[in-house]
DNA sequence: TTGACATATGACAACTTGTCACATATAATG
DNA sequence: CATTATATGTGACAAGTTGTCATATGTCAA
């Protein structure tokens, strides 16, 4: 995480790095980015970057949870505007997390999406492994609709789904529309958990 | 992949870079593994390696597929032995990877784990995008036993088994131990997976 | 023997990263 | 105010990285 240092610094001064921050990650994945652009991007010195955050991984991540903290709040309205139910909320949530996608740093998202999952760390985030995301959600989460192995792996569940979503989007993102037949696979593919999952099995 | 050049010289003298490179693979991720030490270990010249593979992806995914060789095969022998059962072979399979992870350079697929699905190419390789390696499977299903929605999107199927295995074996890899707790919990996860494909569905 | 081609080599330029001694702010205290 | 702490900022530096390329050395056929 940022030091201090850094969260202490003026706005000004912390968006310039978040910016650069941000066109470096669009641009180049994890590996061929480079903070020695960055830091000349945003003008400040390679002593002062290394005073705020530890290494590239440490700011990638941080720009990433920012991300990651707007998709998990679509999710938790969207589980909210279907009274808990996981599946249709699923369901609900592409065109949410598209139409975000596409308000935010779109070229990042996709960047990202072409490297992350790799990482010990990113397998934390997206792949849901960080508890703090799911503890969010999981309150929101009508259980009675789910069956019993589906409530002890519910973050498995949304592992999943992560995978499927991130897939999908992808595949959105290049075609650049909310493509019917690539919509119909991911809800196909959610059909495919939700026959696992629902309480109406065997 | 290897240049025909690489693929002509003498046995020996790729051994001794193939084990360099698993060497190194094996002791640093992806993006701190070392070229440099790995020419240094195998005793040959830097253009020689650059004659060789065009850069250190083009070495690791040449490794990795040795590896995903075996993997697939295993899965294979596994689906003739359960005549086609999908899940009955998934299930199986798992004991069956850990041992040839065991016995194969087990600290190379450790590595490999924390590091692999992050990149376009092994999303295809591990996360099964990869067509060649499933076209080798699928004639061995039994696709009675599934539901049209699962024989539609089989290839997704085998990437969730894919997520889920992976992270079970890196547990199991972890312990040391083919420990009967994270194996139940793969099978239950299995079944989540299940009943979403068999046919006595809903 | 003389080409012609396949391989091998290491110096090179152009990057990378993280550190550290030092300089300059800003705040706190006598 | 002046002095002393403490917090920030700086860029040169060492130690590494990668890919290229002119040159040298094999090897085989005519």
């Amino acid at each position: 995480m940022p030091s201090d240092t850094f969260l202490r610094l003026n706005d000004e001064k912390k968006k310039k790095l978040i910016d650069a921050s941000f066109k470096e990650f669009s641009l180049y994945n994890f590996n061929d980015a480079s903070i020695n652009r960055i830091i000349k991007e945003a003008g400040i010195s390679r002593g002062s970057f290394y005073m705020y955050f530890v290494d590239k991984k440490d700011l990638y991540f941080y720009l990433l949870e920012q991300h990651l903290e707007i998709l998990i709040n679509n999710m938790k309205n969207d589980l909210i505007k279907n009274k808990g139910d996981l599946f249709k909320m699923f369901q609900d949530n592409i065109k949410e997390e598209y139409n975000s996608f596409k308000r935010n740093n779109i070229n990042f998202f996709k960047k990202s999406l072409e490297n992350v999952t790799i990482m010990e760390e990113s397998k934390k985030t997206f792949g849901f492994r960080d508890k703090r995301l799911l503890r969010e959600l999981i309150p929101n989460i009508n259980l009675e609709l789910l069956n019993d192995n589906a409530k002890k792996h519910i973050e498995v569940i949304f592992a999943i789904n992560m995978h499927l979503l991130m897939v999908t989007l992808m595949k959105l993102l290049k075609k650049d529309s909310l493509d019917e037949e690539i919509l119909k696979d991911y809800y196909e593919q959610l059909d495919i958990l939700k026959y696992g999952c629902s309480i109406e099995k065997k």
